[in-house]
RNA sequence: GUCCCGCUCGUCUAGCCCGGCCUAGGACACCAGAUUUUCAUUCUGGCGACACGGGUUCGAAUCCCGUGCGGGAUACCA
């Protein structure tokens, strides 16, 4: 009794989105900072709603931001089963023994005449809620519905005054009047238990210690409280967390983003990072700092440091955070992070990864200060591999200086004269790229010996050499250089633009726009 | 309508529980500058907030009340 466990408990009516996997998160790391457990408990009640293949998706995006649990679904555990829907016979016998106990009665109305006597209620200028038309019924009345072919529903006879206090961990102590609150179905009639039922038999059934929840549940904790009273249990700490709102203040669309939290995973996004991100909207590792890893939130989360007001979703943030996470992998890191993308793309084979592993690791470090999300990659570095179209940029940028072309000439002349090392294989292939490129980023230098004359910074030596010699501004060559090289105005820099080609694709994109 | 919750820079927030250290700190965005062959990265600087009104107090972002605005609930959904 004494190990904190805490859950999630979705419904498989839709993916998991933002909201969904926040409250996934701060379950998950209260379980682990408490150092409790975790589990993952399925909503599946309201069978007409369920989706095929939600829960599929659901337990990927967990696992994809990085959510592991101890019992439910996959895994088991001595709780279960973790499906509502294969624990009805324990809800059956709750349901008996709080009729029982007279805390509950049957109600036979149909959802007809609880509509109608609504609103009489509301046209009677009171609280519009079910009329408790069945809360006082005589056996003889009972036996006549039940003659009449009706089949009730159970209703938990709520106490019709008095207040109710709510200890809530964020909010501190919430009070209601009960006759705020209405007598709720339980079970319907055709038996299957709702949300706040199961809820309070499954959190005492699975010794459930905190409820980290939406907002939304605020006025159903009191309802389930009650219950545990009536139950003689002990109600688990509650925790109510505001909902995540869209960029307007309004309720988070698809507008705002995706209702996928997969999505983000096909889009490239770095999953620490997009963990990260949720983890901060309501809640700070500190005041100066909101980079930070699992572990770190592990080592400092507490549920009550949960912010109560509600947050804005934020791309930009978001990107600049993904942008960070890729800036701090290692190039090999970043390879394998981009590899399906490339794959998809067709840039390269899949060979590639093995027989040019430096190449790609030259290339792709070329553009980690350059990237947010692993699928940005693709589109910007195809000109590494393929012949690139001009984009309007670079047809500028070739047409500016009148003796362009002239300059492109020489200069492919003068890199063709250009002797690669002597240790590199004369069918060149790719061969002459994989060698490490440095960057701003990386200050080890190629030596000489190793590059001969090939190497970016001898590359930049000669071309500005030649720039000076033939008295040419240097900004005026290097744009129409870059424009034959890679079809567009931006990306790494030259030197390693030329580096990365190699000496042969440089020349020969040198003539091709010399003409 | 009624009930409940919330309200610090444009956004996420630190500070609020336990009033003075707050001329309110950080991050993203934005603007300017530095570096630079482009873009980006990086660095420097700038802009920018305690929703409003009353109290309490020597002193309030911090405590209390009211108003406003936002959100949630008001289901045989969860």
């Amino acid at each position: 009794m004494d190990t904190p466990r805490l859950r999630f408990a979705p419904s498989p009516t839709g993916p998991l989105h933002l909201g969904g996997a926040r409250t996934a998160i701060y379950n998950w790391a209260a379980a682990r900072a408490l150092g409790g457990r975790f589990l993952l408990r399925i909503e599946d009640t309201d069978t007409a709603r369920n989706v095929d293949g939600a829960l599929r998706i659901i337990l990927e995006g967990l696992t994809w931001i990085g959510i592991d649990w101890d019992e439910g679904p996959q895994v088991g555990g001595d709780y279960g089963p973790y499906f509502q829907t294969q624990r009805l016979d324990l809800y059956q016998r709750f349901a008996q023994d709080v009729l029982a106990s007279g805390h509950a009665y049957q109600c036979y109305a149909t959802p007809e005449e609880v509509e109608a006597g609504r609103e009489r209620l509301l046209a009677a200028g009171k609280k519009g809620m079910y009329d408790r038309r069945d809360r006082d019924l005589t056996p003889a009345q009972q036996k006549a519905f039940e003659a009449a072919g009706r089949v009730p529903s159970i209703r938990f006879r709520m106490p019709l005054e008095g207040k109710y206090v709510v200890d809530d961990m964020l909010r501190g102590k919430v009070e209601v009047d009960m006759g705020e609150l209405d007598d709720w179905v339980m079970v319907r009639p055709d038996g299957m238990p709702t949300y706040n039922f199961a809820c309070v038999v499954d959190d005492s059934e699975m010794l459930i210690s905190h409820v980290v929840r939406g907002e939304e549940h605020l006025m159903n904790a009191f309802k389930q409280a009650i219950l545990f009273d009536a139950l003689g249990l002990v109600p688990p700490r509650f925790a109510h967390v505001p909902l995540i709102l869209g960029k307007d203040g309004k309720k988070l669309s698809k507008r705002d983003t995706s209702t996928n939290i997969l999505d983000y995973r096909d889009r490239g996004y770095p999953p620490a990072a997009v963990f990260n991100y949720i983890a901060l909207l309501g809640w700070a590792y500190s005041g100066d700092r909101d980079v930070f890893s699992k572990d770190e939130m592990l080592a400092k989360f507490k549920i009550e440091d949960i912010h109560a007001a509600g947050a804005k979703f934020d791309e930009d943030k978001l990107l600049a955070l993904c942008g960070h996470y890729i800036r701090q992998m290692s190039r090999a890191e970043l390879v394998a992070a981009v590899k399906p993308w490339l794959l998809r793309a067709e840039i390269v084979p899949e060979s590639a990864f093995a027989s040019h592993a430096e190449l790609l690791e030259n290339v792709v470090g070329c553009y980690q200060e350059r990237i947010d999300r692993y699928g940005d990659l693709a589109d910007k570095l195809r000109w590494v591999f393929a012949e690139p179209t001009l984009d309007e940029a670079a047809i500028k940028n070739l047409a500016k200086q009148p003796e362009a072309k002239q300059w492109l000439a020489a200069y492919a002349d003068l890199l063709d004269a250009t002797p690669l090392p002597a240790s590199y294989p004369a069918n060149r292939g790719s061969a002459d790229r994989a060698v490490h490129v440095p960057t701003a980023k990386d200050s080890v230098t190629p030596s000489a010996e190793a590059l001969g004359f090939f190497a970016p910074a001898h590359i930049e030596a000669q071309m500005r050499a030649f720039a000076e010699q033939r008295g040419i501004k240097f900004g005026n060559l290097v744009h129409p250089i870059r424009a034959a090289l890679t079809g567009t105005d931006k990306g790494p820099g030259l030197f390693d633009v030329v580096f990365l080609l190699g000496k042969e694709a440089s020349v020969r994109r040198l003539r091709q726009h010399a003409r």
